[in-house]
DNA sequence: CGCGGCTTTGATGTTCATCAAGTAAAGTGG
DNA sequence: CCACTTTACTTGATGAACATCAAAGCCGCG
């Protein structure tokens, strides 16, 4: 928690470059005045599949999953919203109501702004309605990559995957705390729990990985890595 | 081919309200200017993985696949492009370079238009802007959505999918001719081409389907569509 | 303290990829 | 037009990867 500065005003934002660059001061000042800084505790519901889309969610800290309800008794993770990326926003005009629900997984921070000043601003602002357009075209890409990719690769080299995910993507460190059950780790990565909890064994056995809990150690990265291509 | 029909000018064109509404005389002057207008045979290359996007495609008439080399021998189809839809935009701002491959599966139309063309008119004309964005959002939604519903089915549930696609969606006939290979449903739909063969010939047996080579004749629509719900 | 959810391990069976082998169709060169 | 090669299609047999079922320990929480 520590590491979420306050920023105070949007001009001062250190995401300001990403997303507002190219508004005007004018246009920023609006942003300013409309937009709410939340502050949601692990667990915590940001938006909810089926509700009404009326507010564009900018993730300034912490980390959430976006996913969609299958059944009683099943989720499915689409992917882990972090700071600075858009993942929000390529569902965002998709339609009237969300096809996803927000939830943190870690203690979050996230800048909401009505949908309507997000528009006005595409509207009238053709430099920051192409930044949102690469924006989308780039994560699309990725997400829709990445899911080929996994769907591909056998369950060890999910689990590979999605430990060097949390580990340098995520954390940038080779110790780190899950964020996620291993229930969880199963939705996102379309798999049972028990398996995943059978192969995250299996690399602690072959020393891969040290687990205490939700802490996992990597030990070895570059078999890790291997197993992620190979596997 | 006979049910193409040759679009003199773009503010003649049908496809016009889908795209290109938002846009005043003047600027659709310019796209007319630019556009070509091009015809491609089943099996043609329209875009080239690794290629510069220079061009926005825009397919009019026919199908097209979109796929990625994955090696040697295999191919990955994320999607089947048809007139009307704009899988292909959703990708053209992700990078310098093509991610995917564009490839007539038949006798298709396209009008190509040169990427600063579309650029210049999302900087200038914000609806134009907004309705891009609008249907990116519903593209990628659309996409994600249906490949991991795709991938929590069993092989049976797959095919059946695949089935009502072509008939349903896109000749919208209980008899068509598919216009992919075995091997090309295989890669579509993330299995191997011996089982596509192998469940077509259960349907046949369970008289579901009539197999003529290409032509498939759809008998039981029900229990297709019951499989591909439960499969 | 007991209940439900999360975690773990083992045993079992199903689904599916792989391998093998053969037929049909389609394109190629003389 | 016919031999030839290649590519697409088809069926069967086998084994590997994985889901499912079962049972038990653990932890947090009311």
């Amino acid at each position: 928690m520590d590491q979420i500065v306050q920023p105070l005003y949007c001009i001062n934002c250190p995401y300001k470059s990403v997303i507002f660059s190219d508004l005007s001061d004018d246009e920023l000042a609006k942003v300013e005045q409309s937009k709410q800084e939340l502050f949601f505790r692990k667990g915590d519901t940001i938006l909810s599949e089926g509700e009404e889309v009326k507010q564009f969610i900018y993730l300034t800290g912490g980390l959430a999953k976006i996913h969609k309800r299958e059944s009683e008794k099943s989720d499915q993770i689409i992917g882990i919203s972090i700071p600075f990326d858009f993942i929000g926003f390529l569902f965002t005009f998709s339609g009237e109501k969300s096809n996803y629900s927000y939830t943190a997984i870690e203690d979050s921070r996230a800048c909401i702004i009505p949908v309507g000043i997000i528009k006005s601003n595409i509207l009238k602002n053709g430099s920051f309605a192409m930044k949102m357009i690469e924006s989308m075209s780039k994560t699309a890409d990725k997400i829709i990559d990445t899911r080929f990719k996994l769907n591909k690769k056998h369950l060890r080299g999910r689990i590979a995957y999605i430990l060097l995910f949390f580990a340098y993507e995520i954390y940038k460190n080779d110790r780190f705390n899950l964020p996620v059950s291993r229930k969880e780790i199963a939705e996102l990565i379309n798999m049972t729990t028990e398996n995943v909890i059978r192969i995250l064994s299996e690399f602690r056995q072959d020393k891969i990985i040290e687990i205490d809990g939700k802490t996992i150690t990597i030990i070895n990265k570059e078999i890790l890595i291997k197993i992620c291509e190979l596997g």
